[in-house]
DNA sequence: AATAAAAATGTAAACGCTTGCAAGAGGGTT
DNA sequence: AACCCTCTTGCAAGCGTTTACATTTTTATT
């Protein structure tokens, strides 16, 4: 049981080589003679010799692992991210060291510190805005990083996402053509750049672009939770609104249900479209409507961003929006 | 910007001291004068100095990295533990590599080789069993490891989980007492040995208990999403079943919808509870009853568990079954 | 067969830290 | 003044690799 740890001075010792020529083999590099790189090969195996990550880690200056700053990776949005990231990753050989940072200030920067002190070779930051003091730490260290879904204020970071004022453009003017004017809208934290920049002015040039006047009240502030949206009901119901674009699933179905509780019809009296397209969509009744974001390949196309990045390779643009789709089902007629 | 490495030799030249000394101050260690330490840490703040945690860990063979293996982030279930984990391994100044294995007893394999490689001072392993090769291979290493909402069939490895077997057993005696003699068991995957072992016991427990004979033409195997429900529910349509115990939220929510849409009024021709308890149970309409298991708690658990036997620690007890409860809902009634 | 060029292998110095051991610095005791 | 402790600090040997650079072996050329 008691594997004494074997190094690659074991095996040079039995293969009757130097560590030098055994490292070449593990790592698969230049030219060694075919029959040495078997003689070696065989002993590794026969010894079960496994090669010391941190060790090499040290030596080269390479961890092959990334860090992934995730706000929560218990939300739908995010973990499908993370498995985005995961899976190419695992693809290029890298390994993710996952940290929750549930989207606070300290923690982030906590979190980093700790991320570059474990000497990753690059991060993908997923976050719904860039906090000034990040950026800072950011251009302090030299790792490479990419921001996965989010966005960048001053476009100074590699990012992948979605256009998200086009896409949030295009679903409230579907509603709008459906004939509503009254159009309430629930991105989620008006805090963040994403929904108070980004989303409202889509919600305003589609307002503006049908001739329908912008009206604050129709702008509402709220938690991403079921409970926000199903409380949020209750004050939708109040008002004169008659259909919501909502920038989560969660958030969505809550309102979606707490409307239906009270006797709303959706979408014969109500309208709702939300801004993005998780399993929930599918699970709630009426099926809700929705932008469709391509959460994995976000996740995946960062990562493989972040790999050329740590390969020096150079990126052609460093800005990429991808596709998004806008689906109907049953909460928008 | 080229913050060029600063090491712990340019904190103790600055300092006036030796590296040791620097070290110890690092490391809280030992007995340090106090006028000293604050020198110390004067440099170490004006040079911004940061451990190189790579090297440490080499020096230290304590990488205060833990692995986590985990069939997808992206499932509600697993997601809650693995936020369980990260959140009480940060606690303890851990960090944790996340590594999906989809279930896979291949994938699982290689992940493991990889985590040792990186040598990670501990494992939590998530899984809906434990394949033998893999029961190997830990049994090799002499990483500490524990097993967070699974089961280990010859109860050899430290586990958190709750007792599957009991709980099914209370869910399905809820659905007799209904009324119901012909009851569905949809566990999802029947190769797992969580299912085809500890759930399928509880279920036939339940039934014995009644008087009522088990029939085996009651007994799904299913996939753990959405559709693989969606479908069944016309297969389930055509049995005499007038009730079914479900071993996952989103296949409960396809169920239930497929049976909804085929006019089965639930809970009134139909009883349904789901085994998990995740946001999705109060997101359909009508919410689904299930069995609620502490989540978070299990990989909050197991992790501290981890701790100790990292710190090599005496664990009182490897087996934990956390408490559980029945929550009622609207699929029963 | 001699010689140059190419291929294979070895040597040893990092990489940045921890840690056992030794030694210096102050006291207090007798 | 000699001796013994206890508290601090320094020395230097690792930890297990990678990787310039040097050296040896092989192959090709004439």
């Amino acid at each position: 049981m008691e594997k004494e740890n074997v190094t690659i001075y074991d095996v040079a010792r039995e293969a009757g080589v130097s560590m030098a020529t055994v490292s070449r083999v593990v790592n698969g590099n230049s030219n060694v003679k075919q029959a040495t790189k078997d003689k070696v090969l065989a002993v590794i195996d026969r010894l079960d010799y496994r090669p010391n990550a941190v060790a090499r880690g040290l030596a080269s200056k390479k961890t092959t692992t990334v860090g992934v700053i995730i706000p929560d990776v218990t939300d739908m949005f995010f973990s499908e991210l993370a498995r985005g990231v995961d899976d190419v990753a695992s693809m290029y050989h890298y390994n993710i060291i996952l940290a929750n940072s549930d989207d606070s200030g300290t923690k982030e920067l906590q979190v980093l510190e700790n991320l570059l002190a474990k000497q990753v070779d690059g991060i993908v930051y997923m976050g719904n805005g860039l906090r000034e003091q990040l950026r800072n730490q950011f251009s302090h260290s030299n790792v490479p990083i990419v921001l996965a879904g989010g966005v960048d204020e001053v476009n100074q970071i590699p990012t992948v996402n979605i256009d998200y004022t086009a896409a949030t453009k295009d679903a409230v003017t579907k509603l709008i053509k459906n004939g509503h004017t009254q159009i309430a809208f629930i991105p989620g934290n008006m805090q963040q750049a994403i929904n108070q920049k980004y989303r409202l002015r889509g919600y305003q040039e589609a307002l503006e672009e049908a001739g329908i006047a912008f009206d604050e009240t129709m702008v509402f502030d709220a938690q991403y939770t079921y409970n926000a949206g199903f409380e949020l009901a209750n004050e939708l119901y109040a008002t004169t609104a008659t259909a919501a674009f909502v920038g989560a699933d969660e958030l969505a179905a809550g309102i979606l249900n707490g409307l239906t509780d009270r006797g709303v019809n959706v979408p014969e009296d109500f309208e709702i479209i939300t801004a993005i397209n998780t399993k929930l969509t599918q699970i709630t009744r009426p099926q809700l409507s929705s932008i469709s974001i391509p959460m994995y390949d976000m996740g995946a196309v960062a990562m493989r961003m972040l790999t050329k990045l740590m390969d020096k390779e150079n990126i052609e643009n460093g800005h990429l929006s991808l596709p998004y789709g806008i689906i109907s089902r049953q909460t928008t007629r």
